[in-house]
DNA sequence: TCAAAAGTGTTTGCTATACACCCATGA
DNA sequence: TCATGGGTGTATAGCAAACACTTTTGA
């Protein structure tokens, strides 16, 4: 039978052993003209003091997905983002504590959606750039490098990257974020007819004018909720 | 405390309920011109009777990969194939019996290498075209979509489709399996055109000759082990 | 009037596509 | 000699890359 059995003195059991499951989330977004990520300071062992993904443990009746929202909200505060499944890290020994399999996600949000507060688990939520990141517990570098590799592989054949934007956006704003998550700089008269031949994005009709200079048109995703793939 | 305890009386027990993880598989071949993949007739509840993916229960010191390829090697004789993790699957209520993680993987094999024979757990192994399948246990029609997605989906920027031929192989053969894939006829002179600049193939000089036509010349890969990835 | 970002076209090279005939073999 | 798949080149169109100046605004 692998029906559990559940009792106050003996906790869950079941006739074989079962591994624990967890998410892993690696939210990116663009913050101070880098690409960068949270990560939380672990508040108990194993890793006591050590930075790591935000992440925890599934509920036994949750879906994959809305544990990862859920944990990414209950430690960090952030809601209503961009997730997608990344792959599953179960490596024996990863977890000293059990055997642990731990199912990524990759997030991203604009900064302007973003206002972090560490949750209980955590010591402290910070944000480190890709390129400037501390020690990870776990093996969280990996999934990290992980994560990485399919932001940027998913650039140039999908719409992922206007995650990173708000709603609306000029689109000096997105060749911003091209060239940060690219690292180089991108001639702004392909760029535009580039951005522009794209059907996922409209005008608003609306000008932008912020600091001294020319107002920018304002365009937005004709579908915010989900990426498309570009031909 | 969340380690595990074992007992005999009560199993294996932990503080908090844990789900069961099992990998399923989804092993693609190319069969009588068409692409097929291998399903096992379930032997026992639930779904005693039905079709299923070839796979079952992590062992609690297993790698994922490494559990992958031992039920497909237990249910069906197949080994050393390419093996890719696709997603993993975990809606509740996706297995009656309990709370079930599925890790899903893509496998690809040529024909030459396959020799199917039912093991223990399945009454039955049998191939069937992606183009008539039985119905399915569980969730595994929807698992099914993801990896035939994933797999048309990497075709033009990756050296995937090599996996379904054997080690050598004649242009004609290479050709026959895209057409296959994405199920249209190809320009000969094109797509020689193109794999012949693939840096990823080589002549070994030698001739196949196979019925009663001109001798082709045969190929390899320079690297049989992993897919590349084209530019 | 100056600084700062917005906005705009043309030329050039490369890559993808369309397309038809001869070659070597075994039966 | 015939049927079968192996093997080859060129012309065209569409896409990507390089490249510099004018416009509008706020200070």
């Amino acid at each position: 039978m692998a029906h559990p059995s559940a009792n106050a003195a003996t906790g869950y059991c079941y006739q074989y052993p079962h591994p624990a499951v967890t998410t892993d989330v690696v939210l990116f977004t663009i913050r101070e003209d880098s690409l960068q990520l949270l990560l939380i300071e672990r508040g108990h062992e194993p890793f006591k003091g050590h930075w790591a993904l935000p992440g925890g443990f599934l509920e036994i009746g949750e879906d994959l997905d809305a544990c990862a929202a859920r944990e990414l909200a209950e430690e960090t505060g952030v809601e209503h983002l961009y997730l997608e499944q990344l792959g599953t890290f179960g490596t024996p020994g990863r977890d000293p504590r059990e055997r642990v399999i731990s199912v990524a996600y990759l997030a991203l949000a604009p900064e302007s959606a973003l206002a972090v507060q560490a949750g209980d688990d955590a010591a402290a939520a910070a944000w480190f750039p890709v390129k400037a990141l501390p020690t990870l517990a776990f093996d969280h570098a990996e999934i990290i490098a992980v994560a990485h590799r399919r932001l940027i592989g998913k650039l140039d054949y999908s719409t992922i990257a206007f995650q990173l934007l708000p709603e609306t956006f000029t689109l000096g704003e997105l060749q911003q974020v091209y060239e940060t998550l690219v690292d180089a700089e991108i001639d702004k008269r392909n760029f535009r007819k580039w951005a522009q031949a794209l059907e996922q994005i409209e005008a608003t009709g609306e000008l932008r004018r912020r600091g001294k200079h020319r107002p920018a048109r304002v365009y937005r995703l004709t579908q915010r909720d989900r990426i498309a793939y570009l031909k």
